[in-house]
DNA sequence: CATCCACCGGAAGAGAAGGTAA
DNA sequence: TTACCTTCTCTTCCGGTGGATG
């Protein structure tokens, strides 16, 4: 290696020119195309319902369903997109804030990520909704009275991946908001619109709650592995050169993201990340095996952040989940406990690992299956399910465990 | 066929960490 | 300063429970 060739990369990486891509940016998870093949009707049905709002009536709320990757996101996006343009042409006053309940993680993020949409906290002190301190109440209340103030005001709020708002929350905030423009005396007011990956969702609602939010609702199917091919191939042409992405390489990707539900979204990764591969290879063109060790790449790489990004405790447990024979839970837990006198760390109580092992099931690192072992008790049969040379890897970077590793 | 093991998993809540309001 | 807010991690307590075994 010499300077040259590392110049050469800056040089390359500088002028955005690639034998492979075109334009990175129609690989992101953020790209919104302008239109979006096979949701057509979605697209319509919800135009439809929110139009209304161009009249100065208020929309139904709306709730939409669908698998993660079947378009929900891009569709709504898209609409109110060219809903907002449409209403600055007519001069209104309508606001279309969107917030991913997941990403901001907490309740109360959600409605301080709405405050922030919503311009409010550049707005009047004694209604900002700070990132934390208030209750919540008392941070729904600023919202809903900044929107009453505002005389004539249209909101139109998403939320994205609502239920996992109300699993951790329960349906508090989406109650306020419901019932809000019964409170509201002015002209003002707010339409919701929740999108849900899970069908379910709706159980754990109050039926009131229910109700309202869901005054309308639309399924969004998956994509066909055909479908997958055509968006994908779509994608294509405007993210790479010509020829450069192979169509068996187009129907590897589709037919592996569509295994399971065909999720678009991670068709397009699996794109994205072959044509990395690819870049780094300095192949001119995108071919079968680079779709593959992009399945790969991705695969270790979340496990690797993930584990990585876990505490101490539970890190110990992986290790104690590898290093057991059998896989029950009384045994893991003696193993656990041991390696934590070891290290001279209080062990936590075996409550609190069963729910860190549910955990660890629910990200996909380990599965666990309850058994019955008759007169022998119950018990959980877990294993790992990744590569346990990923996970070694993961809990070398622990200094406080670098040692335990090298033992067996 | 009742028993009883060895754990599961819900509920409640403690307490620390991060903060606002007045 | 005091009072009070949410969220996260853990603990304590405890009522289940599937099915091999006596």
């Amino acid at each position: 290696m010499n300077d040259d060739t590392l110049d050469s990369i800056f040089d390359k990486a500088a002028s955005g020119t690639s034998l492979v891509v075109k334009d990175r940016r129609a690989l992101t998870i953020d790209y919104v195309p302008d239109r979006l093949p096979f949701r057509d009707e979605e697209s319509k049905t919800i135009a439809h319902t929110l139009s209304i709002v161009l009249k100065g009536s208020r929309p139904s709320n709306l709730l939409l369903f669908g698998k993660p990757g079947t378009g929900k996101t891009a569709v709504v996006k898209n609409v109110l997109h060219r809903l907002s343009v449409k209403g600055e042409e007519l001069g209104l006053e309508l606001t279309v804030p969107f917030v991913n309940a997941k990403s901001a993680n907490t309740a109360y993020k959600v409605l301080h990520e709405i405050a922030e949409n919503m311009g409010i906290n550049k707005g009047e002190k004694k209604l900002q909704v700070h990132f934390t301190g208030l209750s919540m109440g008392e941070a729904t209340d600023r919202i809903l009275e900044f929107i009453q103030r505002r005389k004539k005001l249209y909101v139109i709020l998403v939320i994205d991946e609502i239920d996992s708002l109300v699993e951790k929350n329960g349906d508090d905030i989406l109650y306020n908001f419901t019932r809000a423009n019964e409170r509201f005396s002015t002209e003002s007011f707010i339409s919701l619109i929740g999108i849900s990956n899970s069908l379910t969702f709706k159980d754990k609602l109050d039926p009131r709650v229910r109700s309202s939010l869901s005054e309308e609702e639309l399924v969004f199917n998956p994509y066909t592995v055909e479908q997958l091919q055509r968006i994908l191939a779509e994608r294509t042409m405007i993210a790479f050169n010509e020829g450069v992405v192979s169509s068996a390489a187009i129907n590897l990707c589709a037919a592996m993201a569509g295994r399971e539900h065909g999720d678009a979204r991670k068709a397009i990764d699996l794109l994205r990340v072959a044509a990395e591969i690819a870049e780094i290879e300095r192949a001119n063109k995108v071919e079968e095996k680079h779709i593959r060790l992009a399945q790969e790449k991705i695969e270790k790489d979340t496990n690797y952040e993930v584990l990585r990004n876990s505490t101490t405790h539970t890190k110990i447990l992986m290790l104690a989940v590898l290093k057991s024979r059998n896989g029950n839970t009384g045994e893991v837990y003696e193993i656990y406990s041991d390696i934590c006198r070891r290290i001279e760390q209080e062990p936590l109580t075996q409550r609190r690992i069963t729910q860190i092992m549910s955990e660890l099931d629910q990200l996909g690192l380990i599965t666990s299956d309850v058994i019955s072992q008759g007169r022998y008790g119950r018990s959980q049969k877990l294993r790992i399910t990744v590569p346990h040379s990923t996970v070694k890897e993961a809990l070398k970077e622990d200094s406080i465990l670098t040692g335990l590793l090298s033992i067996d």
